[in-house]
DNA sequence: AAGAGGCACAACCGCAATAAC
DNA sequence: AGTTATTGCGGTTGTGCCTCT
């Protein structure tokens, strides 16, 4: 059974938006804010489907949206961040205040793209490391390579392009807290990490004797801030592990590799379990 | 000057994850 | 627990503009 339609096309305007339709959606934004995207057409008047005002929106029309060439430092960062993420625009994007997933996607393929050197094959892999089975309909040629191109072996580090999602770390007693709570260099997410490190700490030397799987702590964590404390810091054990991966993204010995739209977790030996059939990670 | 081709970017599509019922 | 609706994501396409010949 499939999901019906976002929307009726019947009747709906498709294209560029219009300087009228523009503010209409605008206004609407102001007045109630965002969210309930399906019933912002009908409300606002517009004959457009609520995917397309909340692209639009997102996209373009949001007050927040910095307009003009991506900089130099912007450039580095997107270089960076995509070496490590792959294709995951909207998480790169998120690092970039200002900029947009789908701004930085077309940056990349049409400008970035061609300046990374493809011939190291990081980036083909890194697009294509998962989700066989998605975008396999449209067959048009791309100038850069995608994720159906799988002629090329993988050898980099960036995670699958789409997996589980995490919002918590396992922290436990055997894996290493450094790994875990990488140091941070610039300090932006000390108190954080501080915090987290110290709970983890507290919690084990406090209750902890002989501690089991089932005792684990879960705690509450934004794995993004956690993901790039250790892109910021090569000097970060959490760098160091990214680059001990080896070409089967297995990761090494005591920790795996997993990835999801907020951040990787790792974790070590003992909880194998986690692990699926095909090597990913189950809530 | 005009047509061809390339480029850049906005918009669309299909899918997966999640929320709501 | 199962189904449907909604949202968000990444890949792809369409099109207007620019440059080259």
């Amino acid at each position: 059974m499939g999901r019906t339609p976002c929307c009726s096309k019947v009747g709906l305007n498709r294209g560029a938006w219009t300087a009228l339709e523009d503010q209409t959606l605008t206004d609407y934004i102001r007045t109630h804010g965002e969210g309930k995207w399906r019933k912002i057409p009908k409300e606002a008047g517009l004959k457009r489907c609520g995917k397309s005002c909340r692209l639009r929106w997102l996209n373009y029309l949001r007050p927040d949206i910095k307009r003009g060439n991506i900089t130099q430092e912007e450039e580095d960062l997107i270089i960076r961040l995509h070496k490590l993420l792959g294709n995951r625009w909207s998480l790169i994007a998120g690092r970039i205040p200002g900029r947009t997933d789908n701004e930085i996607k077309n940056y990349w393929n049409t400008t970035l793209g061609k300046k990374v050197n493809y011939t190291d094959q990081q980036t083909k892999q890194s697009s294509g490391a998962v989700n066989d089975n998605t975008k396999k309909k449209r067959n048009k040629s791309t100038k850069l390579p995608t994720s159906t191109d799988k002629t090329q072996p993988s050898t980099n580090i960036a995670v699958r392009t789409k997996a589980l999602r995490f919002n918590k770390v396992l922290v436990t007693p055997h894996a290493q807290q450094e790994a875990i709570f990488p140091h941070h260099a610039d300090g932006n997410h000390g108190d954080l990490v501080a915090k987290k490190k110290a709970a983890a700490a507290n919690y084990y030397s406090s209750e902890q004797e002989d501690t089991t799987a089932s005792e684990d702590l879960m705690l509450d964590f934004d794995v993004g801030e956690l993901l790039m404390s250790g892109i910021n810091n090569p000097d970060s054990e959490f760098w160091k592990i990214c680059h001990q991966l080896d070409d089967n993204n297995e990761g090494s010995k005591n920790y795996k590799w997993a990835s999801s739209h907020h951040a990787p977790l790792w974790f070590s030996e003992d909880y194998k379990d986690w692990m699926g059939d095909d090597d990913c990670f189950h809530h």
